[in-house]
DNA sequence: TCTGGGGTCCTAGGACCC
DNA sequence: TCTGGGGTCCTAGGACCC
């Protein structure tokens, strides 16, 4: 008997959601079976590969390609647009099952979860982690891979092993034979940048890097040296987090403009939407933001931020779109914008809050409005108050965050 | 290659304190 | 006023993840 740790991976999450979505509301077509995507809408220069099918591979589709790229290497190429809210419901009916296996499970994203097996022994967690596939494929209609290992970092690799409808194992001693061929940007935490750095140092797979000097990855990579070298070895003694025991460090919303703007004003309501978003996202976490930074992208792609903490942590619409807009305006140089962002770091419980000398006077006014509009567009829906600035401009009076208009209710099983 | 959106953590420099 | 070291906080940017 020993610990065991399950990562469970929806194959291609966002396609596959659509598919079954889609074949329980009466179409015939199985996207998971031809060339598809789940992509954004280039008219609005959101048009990237969000996910791909399986058939599609075959045409060297990547995720985050964009869409004219995709359709050049494959005209026939099947385009749906994301169900974000329906993905949420899919992954809920999922860690459902899951929490009927362990009490200690970790979302690691809308489609990952960790889930701590306890001690157990390895025949018991190979039929435990087939018996959750099969009842996941056919209760809900979509295929996971299971990786089963003694730790998480192992656990997650294993899992993207041969795909779809898998269980894989990646024990220790399982380490030299079935991770240290692959080549080394499949290993966790090794992306492009730190890839290339590792090959100009003539290091190309996993096991290369398992057997190169810490004390040299750690002069060329910092800390992130010791930590690939690590995981590369297969050492990670992290624990699965319950669900809960995670605090959120910061939220942020962002969006790319539909044309670059030019002028002070747009951006400013740009900011404002974005806002209508993001703060009552903080007031439902019933958090306060204390730091608060702007971020533009420009039509050079170069991106910038400032940020300012404030004195006082706050809720407040009114402040924080004040201070947003301040930011902006310190920031901009006049170069044309092609997206924007808000984000609120430093966050505190709301129910801690403590008095400061420096709060601002106007807050106490500005909390009750804030309350009645989160009402109103509670029992009213959103659209029930918008922004006067909002009423006929080419500006969305809400952007970013999750796409609730097109969503339908989807049926038990799913 | 004309490149989304939501997060986390790390680094490096500077301010400021003792 | 300069020298020094350690600690903490803040800011801007960059890497990674999904």
């Amino acid at each position: 008997m020993e610990k065991i740790i399950f990562h469970v991976d929806v194959n291609s999450a966002y396609l596959s959601w659509n598919a079954v979505w889609d074949l329980q509301h009466g179409k015939t077509l199985d996207l998971r079976t031809v060339p598809s995507i789940v992509g954004g809408d280039p008219e609005s220069r959101h048009g990237i590969v969000l996910a791909k099918s399986i058939p599609s591979k075959k045409f060297g589709i990547k995720t985050g390609e964009t869409l004219f790229s995709a359709l050049m290497k494959c005209p026939d190429l099947k385009i749906v647009p994301p169900r974000y809210s329906m993905y949420l419901k899919a992954s809920d009916a999922m860690l459902e099952i899951l929490r009927e296996y362990s009490p200690i499970i970790e979302r690691y994203s809308i489609d990952e979860c960790f889930m701590d097996m306890g001690q157990r022994t390895r025949e018991d967690a190979w039929e435990t982690a087939n018996r959750i596939r099969e009842r996941i494929r056919d209760e809900l209609g979509f295929t996971v891979n299971i990786g089963i290992s003694t730790g998480k970092l192992l656990a997650k690799m294993s899992s993207d092993f041969q795909k779809p409808d898998r269980v894989h194992t990646l024990y220790r001693e399982e380490i030299e034979k079935k991770m240290w061929p692959l080549p080394v940007e499949e290993l966790f935490m090794v992306g492009p940048q730190t890839a290339k750095k590792l090959r100009d140092m003539n290091i190309r797979t996993i096991g290369d890097l398992a057997r190169s000097d810490p004390e040299f990855l750690h002069q060329r990579l910092k800390k992130h040296g010791y930590v690939i070298f690590a995981y590369a070895r297969g050492m990670d003694s992290s624990l699965v987090r319950n669900e809960g025991t995670v605090g959120m460090k910061g939220m942020g919303n962002s969006t790319t403009l539909p044309f670059d703007f030019t002028d002070r004003i747009s951006c400013h309501n740009v900011l404002l939407s974005l806002g209508e978003t993001l703060v009552p996202r903080l007031r439902e976490a019933r958090k306060l933001a204390r730091t608060i930074s702007i971020h533009i992208r420009t039509s050079d792609f170069a991106t910038t931020s400032t940020q300012t903490t404030l004195s006082f942590a706050t809720d407040s619409t009114s402040v924080l779109m004040e201070v947003s807009c301040q930011l902006f305006d310190e920031l901009w140089n006049g170069d044309p914008v092609r997206h924007l962002g808000i984000s609120f770091a430093q966050l505190e419980e709301k129910d801690v809050q403590q008095l400061s000398l420096f709060q601002d006077p106007r807050l106490e006014k500005g909390k009750r409005l804030d309350a009645l509009i989160d009402r109103l567009r509670t029992d009213f829906g959103r659209d029930a108050v918008i922004r006067a600035t909002f009423v006929n401009s080419p500006v969305k009076a809400f952007s970013g965050g999750v796409e609730e208009k097109d969503y339908v209710f989807m049926n038990s099983y799913l």
